[in-house]
DNA sequence: ACGGTCGATGTCAGTTACTGACATCACAGT
DNA sequence: ACTGTGATGTCAGTAACTGACATCGACCGT
């Protein structure tokens, strides 16, 4: 993270990182799938947290209530350290390549809430639509709160983003 | 597409491609930034359509209408050929750096689609959010248009799919 | 203590995506 | 005919990855 902030992620070679580390490049490999994989190291540990929260809920929650408790642990992971976060995000959204990765993985979490969801016995549009729905709400509010200056309440921004989608597709039907 | 079909995305080398072509392989990354950007070549096109198509829907219409007159071009263009586009999405399902150029350049006509609501008057986290969740609708929808057999309906598929978002986000705030 | 297995690392050679610099060539406008 | 201009070819180079094999240290059973 350090050789990706001073020189930026595209001037950082492998042969680089692995030097400071102090392992080959072959060993860089056999540690992160690629390059970019280093930003997002613990996205397997975390979908895991996730989806036990999701399927944590109360059986009475409605889907987007438990979709809510598995943003809630996202929250948790994510939103812990504000400066290494405003570090990592400038990395991310300064390269293209990131940003993708970025995006699947994000995608990769939404889908694992919505196989949840299957599994508590809700029906197939329904789900995916609920886990989309959580994670467009958590961009946003990830967004805002990453991008400004205050000190922001994450949880907060991200019901308010809820509050705000349920106001946006409320209001009329096609 | 015949190569990436018979062969698979990560087998088919740019110098085949260029061969098939009757170009060199430099040729060929002056017509495309990347070995991906071959599948989502008419991205950019596609983007100003949909952004004319916000543009001028009625300055009366909400946010979420808006955004449904964009997805209406978007639907037009790439739902006009079923077949094509199920074999485009096979391919693009099997390959995870695929997967990754597909969401970003979704994500990037939903931005365009916010940035025209902003110009609209429309507030800030309100127009991420209508942009995000048509465009979720708009996935969802499309999977089940490519994926199932029979002659599906796919702008009625985004019409429920955008009923369905307003019923899930719509049962309980957090 | 000793041999053996195993996991992590190093070494090396190779492939392939991509890039910059320069040459070539056809064609349009004057 | 002259000249630019845009598209292509040629060539050399970089850097991300990968497979195959060697090494080495820790740990395990006898």
């Amino acid at each position: 993270m350090e050789l990706y902030g001073d020189r930026g992620f595209e001037n950082t070679t492998v042969a680089e990182i692995a030097e400071r580390a102090g392992v080959t490049e072959r060993t860089f490999f056999r540690h992160f799938a690629d390059k970019r994989e280093v930003l997002f190291g613990g996205s397997g540990a975390l979908k895991e947290q996730m989806v036990a929260a999701v399927a944590g809920a109360p059986v009475s929650a409605p889907p987007i209530e438990a979709v809510a408790a598995g943003l809630d642990v996202l929250v948790a992971v994510l939103g812990e350290r504000r400066d290494f976060s405003r570090r990592r995000r400038a990395i991310i959204a300064a390269n293209a390549e990131l940003r993708e990765r970025e995006l699947i993985k994000l995608a990769l979490l939404a889908s694992a809430m919505a196989a949840v969801l299957r599994t508590r016995g809700v029906a197939e549009p329904t789900a995916s639509l609920a886990a989309e729905a959580g994670m467009a709400a958590f961009r946003v509010a990830w967004e805002r709160w990453t991008g400004e200056a205050d000190e922001a309440n994450l949880p907060q921004l991200i019901r308010e983003s809820l509050d705000e989608l349920r106001a946006v597709t409320g209001s009329g039907g096609s």
